[in-house]
DNA sequence: GTCTATATGCAGATAGAC
DNA sequence: GTCTATCTGCATATAGAC
């Protein structure tokens, strides 16, 4: 699915690059949207694995939220469909019935993911948000919703990274000397 | 396709709901690939023109941003569908040979428009942009699909009210005063 | 131009032997 | 648990009468 799209990954596709008979696949899972529903789940979880393991430690918060940056756009640009699978699985999941909340799990994910770094990030350069967490959170991921899906349409990357570093200088701002 | 998704449109769905015979719809289109490309570039169009048409004149630049933001907002959240199909189509056109261009024309209409309506809000308003409207025309539409994104996937409204606000502020500081 | 009827292929899912 | 063979339905597209 990450390398043709989520209509492309049909359960025939999926067992013959496995090498297995069709009927093994609905032996472990009931129909293929309960693969798809495991997907989104794991893939969301891989995707928070790596956010977290992107940051830099550093004094300097720009230098941080920078570097952070250039590691998601570098790999962005250098595996574009493992974000735009993610997408893809999104919108799957919110025009099929029954999944609807599947989407929304993704969405909380990423936003629990976003609060979980920039606490570490405070932590480690020693500064305090202005904003509650959660508001910055939610300001982080439309940040990289939006940089993301514009980039996947026009892969205008020098573009993406100069709208990407005026939006960081955003986040920054929201940053004062530590209350400690 | 706006009410049930771009898989749910089928040729047949579609010849159905319009009451006419199958081969009708390919004495039309060649392929159902055609109609979809000629979709993309037709609602492409109608929400530059529906962008253009929500900008309220005023004389405060950031009371002319809000209100253009609010009743984007006003529009997303009646309307959803409207702007998902946006999106599906979108990566529809990214993972189908041959359609890859359609995406980058779709992104290319979005940014085109943003153009156009921060030039007639400058003029509007009386102000000049600090960076170029190109980059600035990016920001904005990297915004949009950021905030639509993020929206449609848990759909919490007043979140997006709020993150929203704050990047509209970056958006103004990059107003200075006119040149003329 | 517009219709009915059909060709052709692939989708998800299952039956039932081993 | 794992296999082969098959059920059933729907997809795009076309043939060919009118």
């Amino acid at each position: 699915m990450t390398r043709e799209g989520v209509a492309a990954g049909t359960t025939r596709a999926i067992v013959a690059e496995a090498g297995m008979p069709l009927s093994l696949f609905h032996y472990c899972f009931g129909s293929r949207d309960e693969l798809v529903g495991a997907l989104i789940r794991r893939l969301g979880a891989a995707e928070r694995a790596a956010v977290w393991a992107g940051i830099t430690p550093g004094a300097d918060l720009v230098a941080v939220l920078r570097s952070a940056a250039d590691a998601y756009l570098h790999h962005l640009t250098a595996s574009p469909g493992q974000e735009q699978v993610l997408f893809e699985l999104n919108h799957y999941a919110l025009r099929t019935p029954g999944m609807e909340h599947l989407a929304a799990e993704q969405m909380a994910m990423y936003l629990e993911s976003a609060r979980v770094v920039l606490d570490r990030i405070a932590e480690l350069t020693g500064v305090s948000w202005t904003i509650p967490v959660d508001e910055l959170a939610r300001l982080v991921v439309t940040i990289a919703d939006g940089v993301t899906t514009t980039w996947l349409a026009d892969r205008d990357t020098a573009a993406s990274r100069t709208a990407l570093g005026r939006l960081l200088e955003l986040v920054a701002s929201y940053a004062g000397p530590t209350a400690v």
